[in-house]
DNA sequence: CCTCGCATGTGACGCCCGTCACAGGGTTTC
DNA sequence: GAAACCCTGTGACGGGCGTCACATGCGAGG
C-alpha cells in the first residue's frame, strides 16, 4: 500500500461540532490544510516527534503500537470529529504510537506551534484537560479480561459506531468497509487469530458477517446485547 | 477495619517538591489540611461526586473500581506525591474508583473549589494537561497481557518504587508493610488467586518473600531483571 | 493468464490457568 | 480463651486458548 496523499490547502469547508465536543475547533480548523490518505495508510508514526496534531474529519484509523518485542498491540481506533496526536503534541514526546487507516480518511492538519497557540489564546486547556479526563475514564475502563466473544462483539459495536453513515445498506444492517485482518482484531484482543477466527464464527448467530475487507453487521441491537456481557 | 482519621487542621510542613514534577503545589497545600489515614482506610469512594481533591504526601494507595458485575478490578497503586481524584473534580464527574490506603497514610485535601481556583490562578491547566497526557501514556503501556510472573514481578517492582524509604531493611532488601491480599493482587494482574500463589512462588527464587500482611523484596535488581521480560 | 504471496479456515495437540475443594494457621470477636 | 472467619497453600480436574501445521482461495503483479 503506497501512502498516496491528496492536499487540498484551502481551508476547509467543513464544521466539525463534535470533535470534542466543542464547536471552538471551527475556528482552528481554518488554520489547518486538508489531506486524504487512502486506506491502509501511515497518519502517524511511532518514535517520531510530535510536530503536528491531526483532526480525523472522515474516516477510520487504528492505534497501534510495537513493543520492543517485535510483536504488536492494536490499542483504539477513532473516528470522525477525533483528534489525532495530540499527547506527543501537549507534553513535547516523541509518538508513543503509529496510525494507520483502515477506511479512506480525511484529516486536517495543524502546526504543533498553531494548535498550542490556539489553545492558548482561547484558553482551551481546560477543555483539553476535561477530554483527557474522559480518555483516562475509558482508557481504565477498557481494561477487561473476560470472554472472547462479548469482548470481540464489542469492538465490532465500536466500528460500526465509529463508522456510522459509512458502508452500504444491506439487509437489516450495513457492511462497513475496513482494512482490518483476524490478525489485527486478534491484536487488539490480546488473542490468537486463530481465536478470533473461532470468535467470529460465534458471532455468526448473531447476523455477524466477516469478509475479507469489510464486516457486515446484520443486527446491531443484538450485537450490542452479546457485548453487553462484558460489564454486566 | 475502622476508618480511624485524626484530622490537623494547621498548614502542612512539608514541601512536596515531587507532586507531578512542579513545585507550584507546595503554595496550593498552605491552602489544605492534612488528614492521616490508618491502613485500610478508605479514601476515596466509588459513585460519589467529586467534591474534592487529595495529595498524597506518604503512604501507598490503591486504586480499584467494582464492576456492574460485582467483580472488582485492582487498576494501579498510587505513592507519596501524587494526586488522587483529580479525575472527577476536573470534568464534574463521580469518582470511578475508590482508593484504599495499603500502608498508613498522610494525605492534604483540597475542596474542588479552591483547587479549582489555584489551578486557574497560576495558570496550571499546562501542567495539569500534561500530567494527563503522561497518565494516559502509562495507561496504554499498562495494558500487557504476557505471562504471569513477569507481570507479578513488574506490580512488586513498581510497589517497592512507591514505598521506597518506608519499610524496614533486611538482608539485602526492605520488608514493606502492605495490606495486600493475593485475591487483590490477583485482581491486579488479572488472574486468580491460585496463579498468584504459584507465581509467588516461582519469585521466590529471586528472593521475593510475600507474607500475610507485608512483602520483602531481597534483590530489588534481580526482580528488575525478572520484569524486564514483559516489554522484552 | 499464470504464479506467487497473503489472508483465512480447520484440525490436532498440549499447556496454562480457572474452578472447585479441603486443610491448616493466623486474626478477630465475643 | 474459644470459636468463627479469613487468608493461604495445595491438589485434582477440565476447558479455553496458544501453537503448529496444512489446505484453500482471493488478489496482486508479471
Amino acid at each position: 500500500m503506497t501512502d498516496h496523499v491528496s492536499r487540498t490547502p484551502a481551508p476547509l469547508g467543513r464544521t466539525l461540532r463534535h470533535l470534542m465536543g466543542e464547536p471552538v475547533w471551527t475556528g482552528m480548523l481554518a488554520e489547518a490544510y486538508e489531506r486524504r490518505h487512502s486506506i491502509g495508510a501511515t497518519l502517524l508514526r511511532q518514535g517520531e516527534p510530535g510536530t503536528h496534531v491531526l483532526a480525523l474529519l472522515a474516516g477510520v484509523a487504528k492505534v497501534s503500537r510495537q513493543e520492543r518485542n517485535g510483536d504488536v498491540r492494536l490499542l483504539a481506533f477513532r473516528g470522525p470529529g477525533e483528534l489525532l496526536g495530540e499527547v506527543a503534541v501537549l507534553d513535547d514526546g516523541v509518538r508513543s504510537a503509529s496510525v494507520q487507516a483502515i477506511s479512506d480518511c480525511t484529516v486536517a492538519v495543524l502546526a504543533k506551534a498553531a494548535f498550542l497557540r490556539f489553545v492558548a489564546e482561547r484558553d482551551l486547556f481546560p477543555v483539553m484537560v476535561r477530554y483527557a479526563m474522559g480518555r483516562l475514564r475509558e482508557s481504565d475502563l477498557a481494561r477487561t479480561g473476560g470472554d472472547v466473544v462479548p469482548r470481540l462483539a464489542a469492538a465490532l459495536v465500536a466500528l460500526a459506531d465509529l463508522s456510522a453513515g459509512a458502508g452500504v445498506a444491506t439487509a437489516g444492517g450495513r457492511r462497513i468497509e475496513l482494512a482490518l485482518t483476524r490478525d489485527e482484531l486478534a491484536q487488539h484482543l490480546g488473542v490468537s487469530r486463530n481465536t478470533v477466527t473461532a470468535a467470529l464464527a460465534a458471532l455468526a448467530a448473531h447476523r455477524v458477517d466477516a469478509g475479507r475487507k469489510s464486516i457486515a453487521v446484520g443486527d446491531l441491537a443484538a450485537l450490542r446485547r452479546a457485548a453487553a456481557a462484558l460489564h454486566g
